[in-house]
Parts: C-alpha cells; sequence; structure tokens
DNA sequence: ACATTTGTGATTATATTTGATTGTTTTTGA
DNA sequence: TCAAAAACAATCAAATATAATCACAAATGT
C-alpha cells in the first residue's frame, strides 16, 4: 500500500529508449529523464548498455542511434537474453586479438558483442558475414571487409555459394565463430545447411579458430555439420564445463576458457 | 520566459555543419558562428575536427567542402537538404521495377530512398553494394544479395576488386545508380577510383541502366569516370534540364525524365 | 521470514566541453 | 616592404556531463 507508482521494467525502458532513438536519431540525457521519467544515473547507465549491445554511440550530453537499430526484430531478442554472459565472453575474447591482425567475425550475438569492443581498434582488419557486425563498425574502427551473397534474415548473415568467390581471396589471422550445437563428438553443428557451408569456408582460410558459445550450446546437435572439433583451436564459454566434458575437448585438442560471469574473471583450463 | 535554449549535441552540430557545407560549399567561421550559436572556437575546433576525418579543408576565414561530401555522407537525418527531391525520384524510378525482377541498386540517397520503397516488395531480388540499402532491407521483403568487398565509410558502399566475383555471379534486371557528375560527354564520373571500378562493372552485368541524379549533379564533373553517358538508357532527374541539355542526353540514346516538385510553400514566381 | 541480489537515485569527485582571453600568425593594402 | 586588420592557436576558467560510490527499496531465492 505504498506508494502505487508503477515503474518501467528494465527491459521495456530500453525498448521505449529504442524507438525514441529511431525516431529521433539523437537524443540527450536530460530530454530521457523527462520523457521516461527516471533519473540521469539510470539513463547514463541503460545507454551504456545499448551501447555494449553495439545499438548506439553514446556521445558527450546523450546518445546517436546506428543504423542497424532500423533493422531486425528476431535477433535482437537474442541479444538481450544472457547479455552479460555474451559480454563476458567477447572480454575473455580480446586478448587473442593482437595488433594489426586480421580477424573474422560471423554472425551470432556473442561475435556481435565483440565487434563492439574492437570498435575503435584502427590497427585492425575485420572480415564478416554478418550485416550487424558491419554496422557496428560502420563508423569507423578497423577496415571491414564484408563477404558477399544471399541475406539470411534469420540470422543476418550472408551465406551460400556465392560467399566462396570473396572468401577465397583472403586469409585471416583468427576467425571468432558462434555455433548453434557443440558437442565432442559431433563437433559444430548449426541449423542452416547454406549457413554451414559459408562457416565451414571460413574455418579453412584462418589460421586459428576460436569458438564463442555460451554453456547453453554444449552438448546440443543441430541440423548441418561445419566443423569437427579439433579444428577449434580455443573455446570461450560462460562457465566451467564439468571434468569430463572438458577433458574431452581437450583430446581434441581444444583450449578451454570459461568465464565466470559473477568475478568477471577468466579461469583457464589446461596448459 | 522559461530558459528555452537547448545546446546542440556536438554530432547534431556537426551535422548541421556538413549539411550548410553541402549547400554553400564554402563558408566563413563568423557566419557559422551566427548560424549555429556558437562561439568561434567552437567553430573552429569543429571545422578542425572534420578536417581530420577528411570531409572539409581549412582556409583561412573558414572552410571549403570536398567534393566527397556530395557522395552521401554517413549520417543523414531528416533535416537533410533536397529529400523530398530525391523521394520524388525514386517514386518516379518506381515504374520502371517490374513483378519479379532482379534489380541492382548501389549506395547514395537517392537510391537509398528507392529502396525504401521497395522494402515490402516479396517478389524482387535486389543485389546491392550499399551497406544501407542492404539494412533498409535487412527485416523483410526482397531477397538481398549483397556484393562483397571493402568498406568505404564516406559512402558505406563496397568497392573495389573483391567485388568483381561476386558481380561476375550475377545478372540483372535494371541497375539503378547514382552518380556524383554527369555531362553529355564526359559521362559518369565519382570521385573514388575503387568506387568507379565497382559501379562500371555493375553496369555491365545490368540489361537496364536507369541513372537518378538530383540536378546538382547534372554539369559536375568528378575524378574517376565509370561509365558513357552512351551507357545510360533512362536519366531521372528532379527538374527540366534546358532544351539543349536534354537534346545533348538525348542524342546520347538516354531518355530523360524530369519530375515536378510540388511545394507546400506558396511560391510567388513560376518554374 | 530472512538474507541476497538487483536496480534505482542521490552525492561526490572527475572529466569534458565550451567561450573568453591572450599572444601569434596570416592576409591585405599601401 | 611594412603596418594594420583579421584570423588563428593556445591557454584558462566556468559550465556541464560523466563516473564512482553509497544507501535504500524492491525483487528473488533459501
Amino acid at each position: 500500500m505504498s506508494k502505487n507508482e508503477q515503474r518501467d521494467l528494465a527491459p521495456e525502458r530500453l525498448e521505449k529508449l529504442r524507438h525514441i532513438l529511431r525516431e529521433h536519431r539523437i537524443i540527450r540525457v536530460d530530454d530521457l529523464c523527462q520523457i521516461l521519467q527516471i533519473s540521469a544515473a539510470t539513463a547514463r547507465r541503460d545507454l551504456a548498455q545499448l551501447e555494449m549491445q553495439g545499438e548506439v554511440r553514446r556521445v558527450h550530453g546523450g546518445a546517436v542511434g546506428l543504423d542497424t537499430m532500423l533493422a531486425e526484430p528476431v535477433f535482437d531478442d537474442k541479444t538481450s537474453i544472457a547479455a552479460s554472459e555474451k559480454q563476458a565472453i567477447a572480454e575473455a575474447a580480446l586478448p587473442f586479438v593482437k595488433p594489426n591482425d586480421s580477424l573474422f567475425l560471423d554472425g551470432g550475438s556473442t561475435v556481435l558483442a565483440l565487434a563492439g569492443l574492437l570498435a575503435s581498434r584502427t590497427d585492425l582488419t575485420v572480415v564478416t558475414n554478418s550485416l550487424r557486425v558491419a554496422g557496428a563498425l560502420a563508423a569507423g574502427g578497423p577496415a571491414v571487409i564484408l563477404v558477399g551473397g544471399e541475406l539470411r534474415r534469420l540470422s543476418q548473415t550472408f551465406v551460400g555459394p556465392m560467399t566462396r568467390f570473396t572468401l577465397e581471396q583472403i586469409h585471416v589471422d583468427t576467425a571468432f565463430i558462434g555455433t548453434i550445437g557443440l558437442t565432442p563428438e559431433q563437433g559444430l553443428t548449426t541449423t542452416d545447411p547454406k549457413e554451414a557451408y559459408t562457416k565451414s569456408l571460413i574455418i579453412s582460410r584462418a589460421r586459428q579458430v576460436i569458438l564463442l558459445a555460451d554453456s547453453s550450446k554444449i552438448g546440443k546437435t543441430a541440423f548441418s555439420p561445419f566443423a569437427r572439433t579439433d579444428q577449434v583451436h580455443v573455446l570461450i564459454t560462460d562457465r566451467a564445463l564439468d571434468r569430463k566434458a572438458t577433458r574431452d575437448f581437450e583430446k581434441h585438442g581444444v583450449r578451454v576458457i570459461a568465464v565466470d560471469i559473477v568475478k568477471n574473471r577468466t579461469t583457464p583450463k589446461g596448459p
């Protein structure tokens, strides 16, 4: 029976914020406080979160919406679920990016989070088949090379046989990839054969393959296989696997890194 | 009499500055202070920043916009000048899109406006080298095929030799293209050689070429030529050319379509 | 019900942006 | 060429925005 003010839930507020930014393209913190009836601290926190997810660019006094916001309904939901896990995994992947590297970043929200972290690195070359990664890096940062091909709307990636001709032109130091399913025996699997085709091509053009997969993917098998487990050099995931699973992966030569979400520290298992 | 003065956010101001420069081509610091209500120090700082980004060249007393600014910028918002002209040109292009066609849409804001008009046409196949066109169609509508390649940030398009391999795989019914400069004798020109390379490739893969160019482009010549006038089948522009210019284009086999803009404002003088 | 976690707003300290002031450089016109 | 005028860069202080910290309330799990 205390105050009956109905405050917005955080995701609700973020969705309103997204709509505002879609319309206005630019918003100042003060106006946000007024419109959403929140404090400046909360407004800033929300903007910071959207920036981490690569949806806005913050500037002194407010934020600017990115073009990427104009598209995609399905995909967005995935990014908000388990966002902190994805963020933590992305941060753990950062040490594998060396100065002047050329990288491949594929689709998937975890890899997108990594792209956000690289947005100010002008020394890098990023090859990608993801429209959203390209969007996240469109304003500045690394040199961007996009693999052509047909747009697969569900994942917002470019896939299929036409990707081959561009991919055959390039070589990268490190490929950061995501997956739908992952088991030691079945290897890496995804849902769409065309997506699988492109992913396997990518892996063949990379010196080092780093798999970013939150723990929900492990033990799952999807329709289309695209790589064997032994083709993965490093697996970064969001919590410690049981000893057996870790051993199974290491038997295939995979280095397993688990991120402790609470402390946000990595606990390497292995050499 | 509340204090109704709200200062512009930095990116807002820079965007206004870009628009001013696109219109006037040259601007003095004093005028900037007046128009944007800022001090000379801030005006200089803004110009210095745009100069670092290669968008303007500073001169004593002000700055000159570079040709590349016409190539359509990273951000264009609702305040974009000539937005209604671009929209009208795009609408005039619509009758050239037949059911089940495959189209090419290149970079440039006029073509982007056309993309927006096609966003609900599921019968089409759209090939593009523009990140923004892909973004506009990312949520649904036509099948989208993106040409890969290096991202040219200024125009937000993918250009260069890597586009070749994908473009050689495709053929389209109609290519809708923009340009920076257009004269009957010099043909079509743009600022960046890589951009020109890709544009000329596109034209060679299209059965029909339709040029969308607002009147500010006509009579201009930019650095890199990418097509002869006789390679263009239709030119759609925003106001009637003089009789001689029209005849010159028609002599090269170009069909000229001029869109009559009806303005909401009452203009005392006739056309 | 209790303790724990999470989210929010207030407070303080820090950082950024801005406009005024200063001295220096460039342009202009004799 | 020189000197005056204009424009510029550098510096500083004030205004403003942000980050960091704390305390409290609500939600959550035990």
